[in-house]
DNA sequence: GTAACTTAGTGTAATATATACACTATTGGA
DNA sequence: TCCAATAGTGTATATATTACACTAAGTTAC
C-alpha cells in the first residue's frame, strides 16, 4: 500500500537532544546508527512522525523506544529543514530538548538494541546528519534559559543539596559562582522548600537537602520575580 | 503525476505573524481566505513548503506572494502539530514571526489579488485554523525578547526619536516608562548612533533623531552587556 | 511680536540589588 | 583526638534602578 499526493512532500521528524547531570558533568544521550545513511556514526534519537500523533507524542514515543526513558520534561527547541540535511530524501526535524534526572535514568539497553550512552559535552563523538548543530543550538538554549527562569531542578534528584544546585549552575553557565551569593540568591527566590533531612553516607558534614516547590515557583512567577542568577 | 510514499506524510506549511508599528499601535498582518475552509475568515498569510526550498525561504517566499512585503526580519518562533488543526487532512506548520517599518510597508494589493490588512492586536477579526494561538505565542514571545535584547529597531524607521523608541516599548511591553530612565538606560547601551539632524514638519520643538548601530550592537552583546529595559 | 501650546531634553537623591570576600561548624575516618 | 572534607554563614562596597519636575525650543494663533 502506499500514499499518493499531488505534491512531494518532506518527511517529518522528532529528534530529542537529553541533557542528564552526572556528577560533575552535564550530558547528552546519544545512539549509534545500525542502519544507513551514516551507520555506526552516533546521533540524537528521533524518528519520524506518524500520521496521527502530535509532534511532542512522537518526541516521546521515539525516546522511550530508542532510550527507554519515558515522563521526562520535553521542550520545543526548533525546527530545521535545510534542504540536504538528509542525503536521502528531504527530511524536516523538529527538535526538542529534554532535561532528566541521570540518577533516574540510568541507560537501560535501548528496546531496539541500538547502543545508547551518555556523553560529556566536551568529549562528543562523530555525530550524523546536522545533529551538532541541533546539540549547539540546545546547549546555547539552556544556558540562556537557566538566566531568567529556575530551570535545571528537572536536571537534579528531586531532594537535593544547595551545592549540588550550585554546580549544576557552573557547569550550565560554565563559570564559578561564589557560595554564599548564589545560596542568598537561589533562597530569596522562595522556590525551595528546605526539609527535614540531611545527605546521607558523606564523609564529612552532610548538606541539608531541598526540595523544589513548584506551587511557589508558579506564585513567584505571576509575581513576576526576576530569576536571574 | 503523483507522488508516493510507503507511509502518509503530513502536509508543511509555514505561517507568519508579521508585526508593524503603526503610530501608537502594533499591528498584525492577515489575509482574508477566499478558499475552503475558513473562507472569508482571516488568517495568517502562509502556505506550503515546497520540496527543494527551505523553511525559511518559504516563509518569505509566501510573504511575498500574499502581502507584496520582502526583505523582513524573520524569527522562527514554533512548530504547530496538532493531529487535527486543518479540518482537511494532517498539516503541520512552521510559524515565522516577521518585524516591519510599517512606513516603508504600505499594504499593497496583494499579487494573487487577496486582501491583505493590518490589524490592532486589540481589535482582532475572527482567525481561521489555530490561529489564535499561534498569535498569541508571538506576542508573549516578543514581549519576552524585547526585554533583553534592543529588538524593535526593525519595526521603526532608520532613523528615529527616542520618544518614538520609548513609544515602541511601552506599546510592546504594555506600561508606561519614565523617560528620562528610559534615556538614560537605552543612550547607556551604547548601540545608537546620535544624528545631526532633527525630525521635520512637527509643530513644535523638533527631536533629535538617531539611527541603531548594529555593530556597536555586535560588540555590545560579546562585552555580555544587559540589555534589558 | 508676544503669549500660549506642545513636545524635547535634562539631574539628583533614595532605594534596591549585586558583588567581593574568609572564617567557623560538623561529620567521618585515620 | 587530630585531620580532612565540605557545610554554612554576614557585612561592607559598588552598581543599578527608581522616583520625580522643571527649563528649552519650536510652532501657532492672536
Amino acid at each position: 500500500m502506499t500514499f499518493r499526493y499531488k505534491y512531494p512532500r518532506a518527511a517529518l521528524t522528532v529528534d530529542c537532544v537529553v541533557f542528564g547531570l552526572d556528577a560533575n558533568d552535564l550530558k547528552v544521550l546519544l545512539i549509534q546508527r545500525d542502519i544507513h545513511p551514516y551507520r555506526g556514526k552516533w546521533a540524537l534519537p528521533g524518528g519520524f512522525v506518524r500520521i496521527d500523533e502530535t509532534l511532542e507524542a512522537a518526541a516521546r514515543r521515539e525516546l522511550w523506544e530508542e532510550t527507554g526513558l519515558d515522563k521526562v520534561y520535553l521542550e520545543q527547541l526548533y525546527t530545521f529543514g535545510a534542504v540536504e540535511r538528509d542525503p536521502r530524501e528531504r527530511v524536516v526535524t523538529v527538535a526538542w530538548t529534554a532535561l532528566v534526572r541521570l540518577s533516574d535514568h540510568r541507560v537501560k539497553a535501548a528496546t531496539d538494541a541500538r547502543a545508547a550512552a551518555w556523553f560529556a559535552l566536551d568529549d562528543l563523538p562523530e555525530l550524523a546528519f546536522d545533529h551538532p548543530q541541533i546539540l549547539r543550538m540546545a546547549q546555547v538554549r539552556i544556558q540562556a534559559k537557566v538566566r531568567y527562569q529556575p530551570i535545571g531542578f528537572e536536571l537534579l534528584p528531586k531532594k537535593f543539596t544547595l551545592t549540588q544546585l550550585q554546580t549544576l549552575y557552573e557547569i550550565i553557565l560554565n563559570r564559578r559562582l561564589d557560595k554564599r551569593n548564589f545560596r542568598k540568591k537561589i533562597l530569596s527566590l522562595d522556590v525551595l522548600r528546605e526539609l527535614d533531612e540531611v545527605e546521607a553516607n558523606v564523609s564529612h558534614r552532610a548538606a541539608r537537602l531541598f526540595r523544589f516547590d513548584v506551587s511557589r515557583y508558579r506564585q513567584r512567577l505571576q509575581e513576576g520575580v526576576n530569576f536571574e542568577i
